[in-house]
DNA sequence: AAAACGCTCACATTATCATGTGGTTGTTTG
DNA sequence: CAAACAACCACATGATAATGTGAGCGTTTT
């Protein structure tokens, strides 16, 4: 028997979402709550399997009642439900710990495979959702920049610099002359276009050299 | 009809697939092939809906033909095909484009639907890449870091010499002394416990501070 | 009202960096 | 084989950064 708990500020689509799971085989909604202000003390008392977990609420929303849950609670499963597939949203429930993130327009059987899925550790999304996140996920690590051919040993002292290093620091690091440490940095910022230490250190991080 | 291109270095595999595909109700699998090495021509000339792409084959590989096939072609679906769920994988094939992401103990009819689904621009992924997905995401955005307490005019002067300027510069831009100047950055690095520009400007990306 | 803090400025010394010019090896590649 | 390049080292000079000490002024917090 998966135990849920719902949050949802519509009473209407609240009672029907209740109905619906606590009517099928397997499943049961614990109790029902209009909005997130007390959603700590209330996961606490019910200790729910899977928690139905709507974004747009008035008072303490979807989303700072999923970060509440969060704080003291990593166990539980979380579903956000929402009317709208936007981004922001998408990204911050993610970023906050939710297991799955569906749409309230999924068909009723749907939803409860949904929440058994969510139940076992699965990661339960809507398909336009899961493709959101996809999209996100590699504009965020696409923009991996030129190649400014630098070569294993300016590499090397790069990241020494990052690290903080001095030349001289750097030179008896990679046992070499503080002068042929001089000579791998000019040809870096050549390389990269920079003009000072802080810039080839910024565009480390910037273009993921480093 | 979806038309599906297939590429499985295992030939049982491939002739199972291929019987289980195009035997089935809208799916036709025009061609499968045992690696990667001619991928660009050959999706040029089949022109396919939707590519089945294992991973481990010898040879070009499937990452790699990703990339490839990413490099001229955005709008061929593509969905990513193999029996280890492991990290490395998983991420490489998103980052690079790929639009799903199964294993190959999903079952025929599960597989179909997957395919259908990327074919209308759905993100099937088995239940544990999901999760996995998800898990990198709020991991990624989750080390958010401390915070130091930069006051406004420090937070500033770091953006500045993030930005390459000296203290000469920075000096002017902000119309102060140049030992102002000195003095934030001697508080700078105090809060934010470094003791050089280098690691300065590497903590500042590092925690997101700019 | 005293303490704490942010912001400002000054002066001085040493360490480090940026830049230029020039050179020797050894490997890779057209 | 010659050219290109990576990696190594040297000497020199001016610019910049790091560090220390000290201080005035205004706002916020206790």
């Amino acid at each position: 028997m998966i135990k849920v708990l719902l949050y949802e500020d519509n009473p209407q689509l609240r009672e029907g979402l209740t109905m619906l799971i606590s009517g099928s085989e397997g499943f049961d909604v614990l109790a029902g709550f209009k909005n997130c202000n007390n959603v700590v003390e209330e996961v606490e008392a019910f200790n729910p399997d899977v928690i139905l977990m709507d974004i747009d609420m008035p008072g303490v929303n979807g989303i700072e009642g999923l970060k509440r849950i969060r704080a003291g609670n990593t166990t539980v499963k979380i579903l956000m439900l929402t009317v709208f597939d936007d981004n922001k949203n998408v990204f911050q429930a993610i970023s906050n710990g939710a297991n799955g993130y569906i749409l309230k327009k999924t068909p009723p059987g749907k939803l409860l495979e949904y929440i058994a899925e969510a139940q076992t550790g699965g990661a339960p999304m809507t398909a336009s959702i899961a493709t959101q996140v996809l999209k996100m996920f590699s504009s965020m690590n696409n923009e991996k920049g030129e190649d400014y051919h630098l070569s294993d040993r300016e590499k090397q002292v790069l990241q020494l610099l990052v690290d903080g290093f001095s030349y001289k620091m750097i030179a008896s690091d990679m046992f070499i002359a503080i002068d042929t440490v001089r000579s791998h940095i000019k040809k870096i910022y050549e390389k990269l276009h920079v003009n000072s230490k802080s810039e080839a250190v910024a565009k480390a991080f910037k273009d993921r050299i480093v």
